[in-house]
DNA sequence: GTGAAAGCGCTAACAG
DNA sequence: CTGTTAGCGCTTTCAC
């Protein structure tokens, strides 16, 4: 159970413990024929250095710390992939946490992740105040993610939810609808930035913008449907909804009362989950790039370590468009070329 | 940038650095008012114990290794999740990796992981060779979620897919259902086993198996539902999907050629994916306790780090029915009374 | 190239 | 209860 030290593998290769760290490090001031026997020592015994011994000792660190305001969300989940991909490529390990996006929950989380000096800290989707992100960012490099805090300290990756509700008017617009409704996500992460980016490009487009309130939950596109079809007359022929789910239950409401999904009306969706990929559903959805976003973060992260950067930067990335079969050309209108519609 | 050492809490404390160490270890051997003393200037000093620096003196670690065949999926996200749970609860770190599920990309993140003297080592859904986990079981406890391999010295968690389908059945008969068809995952992870609950409980009951050969997913459910149509008549009154995808499919199938769900034909999935709790969808199905199995993971580790353990444990857990709108009594006779059906 | 010595920040006996 | 003395396993000068 108590695995070798370096003195071991020295011992049995009979060289010097300092010998045994320069190969272990490859450092290249060692001769080939002491470096085979330190390896082929180490190999027989199966001894690998111990990082946290290496760590103490060399006043650095190869762990990187994760704090997760909840994992159970795809979301991050996938962040979290990203980051590990760059982090396990560049020799980095990732320690992780969540904190339930519970403020009190999330200090501790962070604190316990700073107890291991981590070469840099990443919080993705933290509801702690400010003042906590500053204090991490005291000790370590620290990256926010889903989370914009404009202090110079710390660097951020967002992506751009205007842009996203942008990118979707601009389709429907393109296919030749102008009735576009937009259901909101209420007081949803991100949902007051669609909002504007709806609004905005509708005027841009001089149309006249239509917010219902909703939510981000499939129940709550349903009921919103049922809104829209006492008050709007004539019907909008699009609807942008405040995210897959939303979308979802827009949908099936709308199939409950006979129209059809894109010929009476198309819907849009928004985060790409993989819900919206069943063909059955084939919901044009508007992507976020979640990997990318744990890509960056890690990279971030490791150029402050590695190359000493000081400036923060924040990065604000452009979602884009995927287009599926829920989107089409408005009623009595020839579509323009882009695509027939009809679910998969 | 360099944080306060336990030397520097002492000498502001007027106190020997044993004396902090007792503290923050929480000795009772302290007299309240030093105690107070040491608290005060740690807190002035902000101070906080160096994990490694503790982990390394103490020969013990607070830090769970684990390797996720998977970040991507769903699954292995929410036994995070209850690893995380736990492991936080009793004040221990989750170091994570990913293998992606290539035997040698695997072998390293495990290898990587035991570089950190982990307590233990929980893997998911791993595919490297028994002897790679035997190894790693050398040196610190060892459990496997999701992979079943009776090594002598490691625990394993599984849920018994077997019962599953067993459950799947039991329900349809009860609901008045005999001609009950299966849609089998082909090669995919617990199809087989699936299969067997299958033909185990159809046979307990009298019935005839039929396995039709699918996939897990929703194009293979509706390919398969088109073979249905084509070589069946009278058509099976129900289906025993793969998983939630492949019923998914399916029922988008039979709803195309005018086929009702649950009125001409009832239909439950496998997994409990958010997929199939959507309104619209109400998807009748089993559900695997992920969460649990986290939870267990961690909790068989931490049996043998703070209890010395040392007989291995395998749970096999038994999933259960989660009854949604997609199963009802086959049409042309009463439902017993457990349900109407008629979706959400 | 190579070995000896001095820590990294902490815990663990052990005497006072 | 408190301070002293050794390390944990490794890296890092710094002479040889």
């Amino acid at each position: 159970m108590t695995r070798p030290t370096m003195a071991d593998v020295a011992a049995r290769a009979g060289v010097s413990r300092a010998l045994v760290s320069l190969v272990m490090r490859g450092s290249p001031k060692v001769s080939a024929q002491r470096r085979q026997a330190v390896l082929r020592a180490a190999e027989e015994l199966g001894y690998s250095p111990h990082a946290m011994a290496r760590s103490l000792a060399s006043r650095t660190s190869t762990l990187l710390g994760v704090m997760v305001s909840d994992l159970h969300n795809a979301f991050f989940a996938e962040v979290v992939d990203g980051l590990e991909e760059v982090a396990s490529d560049r020799g980095f390990e990732l320690i992780i946490n969540t904190g339930g996006r519970r403020a009190a929950r999330e200090r501790r989380a962070v604190a316990s992740l700073l107890s291991f000096r981590p070469a840099g800290l990443a919080l993705l989707g933290p509801v702690v105040a400010a003042s906590v992100i500053a204090d991490a960012a005291g000790s370590t490099p620290v990256v926010l993610v889903a989370r914009s805090c404009r202090l110079s300290t710390v660097d951020s990756i967002n992506d751009d939810g205007r842009v996203g509700s942008g990118l979707a008017v601009n389709h429907l617009v393109r296919l030749g609808h102008s009735r576009i409704v937009h259901f909101d996500g209420g007081s949803g992460s991100q949902a007051a930035q669609r909002r504007r980016g709806y609004v905005a490009a509708m005027r841009a487009h001089g149309l006249e913008p239509v917010v219902l309130h909703s939510e981000y939950t499939d129940t709550a596109g349903a009921r919103t449907v049922a809104r829209l079809l006492e008050r709007f007359d004539p019907l909008p022929t699009a609807i942008v909804a405040a995210n897959d789910v939303n979308a979802i239950g827009a949908i099936s409401a709308l199939d409950a009362v006979g129209l059809r999904v894109p010929g009476d009306i198309s819907v849009i969706g928004y985060d790409n989950t993989s819900l919206s990929a069943l063909a059955h559903i084939g919901l044009t959805t508007i992507d976020q790039p979640r990997h990318d976003m744990g890509r960056l973060a890690a990279e971030a992260l490791l150029q402050r370590v590695r190359h000493g950067r000081t400036a923060p930067v924040h990065h604000l990335l452009r979602p884009t468009l995927v287009e599926r079969a829920s989107t089409a050309a408005p009623p009595g209108r020839p579509a323009r070329g882009r695509r027939q519609g009809g679910a998969g």
